[in-house]
DNA sequence: CGTCGCTTTGATCTAAATCAAGTTGAGTGG
DNA sequence: CCACTCAACTTGATTTAGATCAAAGCGACG
């Protein structure tokens, strides 16, 4: 299966900035603002793989709108998600040849994309994009150490109080969050099952910690409790 | 407690190589031989603190004989060790002006230190410095990456198998590892108690997979059979 | 408005944690 | 050189958090 859309453009400063719902910084408006670097937008179905873990890594990402899940599976199907990437998330940024996870879209998706070997050669002429890549992967790092500790130390409900504290963070709305992600796509995130999640979430909905419009809509209500919980 | 020893030297790119057991490809090395960046000796004893959790990244270290382990705390001390690093190793490497993890010397422990200010400034200068320091922050995120998996996804018996291979790689001499670091940092860093990992061992043992000669000098007898238990 | 995937909830099981002794062995001081 | 000491390690008994197995709800979509 191929592309869902497809087009071309050549960013230059201030030239077609293609707006975007990015809520965080602008990482890669701070990288592709330079030497006319060609972006490219291109959008995935539900489900539909990205690139594979151990492919040849041809581009870097940008989430516009959507979802995306990034992983590794174990030869018997064993999942683990190692991160979940919103809109205005740069993914699939390495600093050697291959990818080491595999992404998926999570929901209906589109990116923005640009040629890895022409983000090197920019870093090789600008050091301040040089030194933005560095500082992308070693935002990447601080994650999987948070998550790193999480995994190995922390119990069920602590880990779903740090999801949800993570998610409010990144795509609350109004007070609102809309999880694109299923239950399953949680516990491999969390290193638990899918019914352990829905438990923990249910004991925090009886407590009136959050409340649900759907399994998917959750409204913190008490979000200084879920700290004391979140370890 | 401060310094066991303290030795400054002006590293150049021939001068004074100040040979250590290496078994890596110098890291540091291809980093330190420029521009007459100043590399001082130190020395740690026997689980000293090289640096806390959120503490000022003044220096990047590269271990020269002994073994250091980075973690992170809870609060109420359930302990993540995300790495250990080994001669040759580099380690306390940050993108941002704080180390994410603590570090301490897990035996007695000499160390190289450079200012990462230093470090920063031959960057800036030199595409290639740059491109290394990307490189290794990269180096450490595959790490973190794969050992996410490990701790959210493999049995006790997987995890224990998955650390001898990765011990066997960086410290096998001779066909045996002499490891530095107690059952209860192997816990610590495999997200599994202390006896736990001991009962592992046994088994692997009573199987005849590995030998001991004391529970800390360890051959392994069955590397194939080893690698089909790593997941 | 029926179907199917997702979610919740309940019952039971189990891998690993916890609690509890012993054993070993490296380092110390007599 | 030997015996003592103490931390590290092993092994056993028991507990438990979370997994697994199973069966309803529910809700979005065709």
């Amino acid at each position: 299966m191929l592309t869902q859309s497809l087009s071309t453009s050549v960013i230059g400063h201030k030239v077609s900035p293609v707006a975007f719902p990015a809520p965080a910084p602008d990482q890669f408006g701070a990288v592709t603002g330079h030497a006319g670097l060609v972006a490219t937008e291109f959008s995935y179905k539900k489900d539909e793989e990205i690139y594979g873990e151990d492919e040849p890594a041809e581009y870097v990402y940008q989430v516009i709108t959507g979802a995306v899940r990034s992983y590794k599976l174990l030869s018997d199907g064993r999942r683990q998600i190692g991160a979940f990437h919103l809109p205005g998330d740069v993914f699939g940024l390495e600093s050697g040849t291959i990818h080491r996870l595999a992404a998926e879209a999570i929901i209906d998706t589109t990116v923005r994309l640009v040629k890895r070997r022409s983000l090197e050669q920019a870093a090789g002429v600008d050091v301040q994009v040089a030194r933005k890549l560095w500082a992308m992967t070693a935002g990447d790092l601080r994650h999987a150490e948070d998550h790193m500790l999480l995994l190995g130390r922390k119990t069920a409900m602590e880990r779903v109080a740090t999801f949800l504290l993570e998610m409010d963070g990144r795509l609350a709305v109004a007070g609102m969050m809309a999880l694109p992600m299923c239950r399953r796509d949680i516990g491999d995130y969390l290193g638990l099952t899918l019914e352990t999640v829905s438990r923990a979430l249910s004991q925090l909905h009886s407590q009136g910690i959050l409340g649900f419009s759907g399994a998917r809509q959750i409204v913190l209500r008490n979000r200084q409790k879920l700290r004391t919980l979140d370890a």
